[in-house]
DNA sequence: CATAAAAGTACACTACGTGCAAATTTGCAC
DNA sequence: GTGCAAATTTGCACGTAGTGTACTTTTATG
């Protein structure tokens, strides 16, 4: 699909764009809560009944934003060798998060929704969108193995753990260096993406200590697959 | 707390209740969205604006069993020996949640629930919660060995990812067995949850084929822990 | 240019969630 | 049981969310 830019698909995706890009400047200048619908269709240039035809509230035209960073994410996945192991793929895919233009809209949204509840709602709903694509992706990749059966719990477990430990990468990046894009922020986060992912390929039994000074070993002596 | 049974207390506890069972219901007999917060008080034989005293959405109303689900399961994971390997205490926590008395409103919310957006949303966020509350309590635990520093990442990365697996098991098996309380339906159930931490505590290393007949070796020779 | 389809808009309507003040119930002392 | 203070419920009003519908404008196509 190199050419589906007519007209209409331009002008809508940049409706769309100018929708959050106005809701995300109003919660940066109003705080959560305190503008509503009306101001974002109005900031926009549309009607309040066409913000509606794009976004189902506002919570989730912010939440477009998440959607995308996941997808980034996904798209990697799915584009690694099916060979591969999967804890592997999955390391290898979260690392595209730790992308400054990837995590640039990311860290700002999750600065401005900090402990507001009704907005972390919708970003929770995000990574379990994610979830469930990396299941379909990671189902499709082992069908490929013919003769065996897929086994579901297997599957879930494994998407739902690997999302968890991305999110609690992100989580420990954010209090940790805020919304700091600086290149030495951004190999903190993907040191934690990777020792996240390390933890999980190695079942936690390591300890819950904090290897502090000595980054060097958590990282090299986990990812020993079993395939 | 023994006795902080005052008359109010009372009163507050069975209106509270009241309004989740009105709310059940109404959603077995209506479906999802086929009621308003008035059809629920009036049910419940209180106001509309006394609804909204003790719930802040329809939602959260019907969330409130999700909710005391899985504080049932928190509680154990609480109570288990400090010195006991982690992934065996929450797989003990999990474990409790098998019980036909605890399982039992969740199955009928659960059915009642799937593939509805806008209620799952609550679910998700109940789970969220739960995975907060498993990260305090870890991090307490872990905070009792005096002279280490407890590793953030390591707390949040666990925690997410025995949430996920407990979550994972709990989809396959409502696939798997719908609604059914059978002893042979928990037992799968239990089954599940053994394997799912299994998979968790083994780093995902084994093949992702179901072992179909010998459902034995997969949760024999899972939980070797490294400490 | 004609015309059909797609997208945007105006309007009306139901329901949600909350602040507020009045009314009711409960706990407690006398 | 009477009186009183605190807790709780209730009715009312108000702004906002989200949706159905019919109408207008824009875009694609011949």
């Amino acid at each position: 699909m190199p050419e589906p830019a007519s007209r209409r698909e331009l002008n809508k995706a940049a409706t769309r764009q100018a929708i959050t890009a106005a809701a995300l400047a109003l919660l940066k200048g109003k705080g959560p809560g305190n503008f509503t619908v009306e101001d974002i269709a109005d900031a926009a240039g549309i009607s309040r009944r066409t913000f509606f035809n794009y976004f189902s509230s506002t919570e989730a035209a912010l939440a477009s934003v998440t959607h995308g960073f996941l997808d980034n994410a996904l798209q990697q996945f799915r584009q690694r060798p099916a060979d591969e192991p999967i804890l592997e793929s999955a390391r290898a895919a979260l690392m595209q998060l730790a992308d400054p233009m990837t995590v640039a809209p990311l860290a700002e949204l999750f600065t401005l929704t900090q402990g507001n509840a009704v907005l972390s709602r919708s970003e929770l709903e995000a990574w379990d969108h994610c979830t469930e694509q990396i299941i379909t992706a990671a189902r499709e990749r082992f069908a490929g193995t013919p003769g065996t059966e897929v086994d579901e719990l297997y599957l879930r477990s494994l998407a739902g753990s690997v999302i968890a430990c991305g999110k609690a990468a992100m989580d420990v990046w954010f209090v940790r260096c805020g919304a700091d894009l600086s290149p030495g922020s951004l190999a903190v986060l993907r040191q934690l993406l990777i020792d996240s992912i390390g933890h999980l390929g190695s079942g936690f039994g390591s300890p819950a200590t904090a290897p502090a000074l000595n980054p060097g070993p958590a990282t090299s002596t986990l990812l020993k697959e079993r395939l």
